[in-house]
DNA sequence: CAAACAGTTGAACAAATGTTCAATCGTTCA
DNA sequence: TGAACGATTGAACATTTGTTCAACTGTTTG
């Protein structure tokens, strides 16, 4: 694109802290990380799919029983619970004609519990 | 608006699990926390907010060092922390012409740390 | 005071995301 | 086999979200 303005459209101010952002940089993670914790929040980060987690947290069920406990359509749940199983949240069961789902393990409890510690303060 | 096409457009199964069902709906959690909570795990959902997350951890810097060390303008930086600052994910002291931006506490070192544990498999 | 600079803000645009709708797959069972 | 049903899928649409750009605040310092 060969397109400049003004070299580079980052920050220039050079009196402050150099030592300590190369010393920062080499500690940063490397950017896949980033990409993944980032993805892996992001599942969480619908009410949606986090209702979906509670509904199936004690008592695994079948999309059906989650469209009617959350008032939603049987695709929504359907789309949400095929995030949920890509990124290793739920895991499923078939069962006669249907699919029961369950939480994929005790890392999701962990990290949901601590969430709920920080936001009531 | 008065519409309605075939009453709900929910799921209209009845032949499965309507106890549980309702056991479930019963244990949720409210709406708002909920809400509360997946707003929470958005904040994390961004790879640029948690590039700033993992920059500021073991040392404070101003918005300027930030944008040096991720290649952004000031301008992106700053609306980010904003967000981040909403969240009380990170808090901040005055120095001088800068304003130098930490990590608010445990919690949010806690929650990444589980995180990069389940991402790992 | 005025210039310089760190930082913030709002509007606009582009990209990502969630839900709906309709079509489809695969089992079950009459 | 074929109808019924639970579940999945893809495309379309509307909403949300992140970055850029330009203007602006407030503090420092000559």
């Amino acid at each position: 694109m060969t397109k400049e303005k003004h070299s580079i459209p980052t920050c220039e101010c050079e009196e402050i802290h150099n030592e300590i952002v190369e010393v920062a940089r080499g500690e940063m993670p490397d950017t896949e990380t980033l990409y993944d914790l980032a993805d892996f929040f992001k599942i969480f980060g619908d009410s949606t799919r986090m209702s979906i987690l509670f509904a199936i947290d004690k008592r695994p069920m079948c999309v059906c029983d989650i469209a009617d406990l959350l008032g939603m359509t049987r695709s929504a749940v359907s789309h949400q619970i095929k995030t949920l199983r890509q990124a290793s949240l739920v895991t499923y069961r078939k069962q006669g004609k249907n699919v029961i789902y369950r939480l994929a393990d005790d890392h999701v409890r962990d990290i949901i519990e601590t969430a709920l510690l920080h936001i009531k303060e």
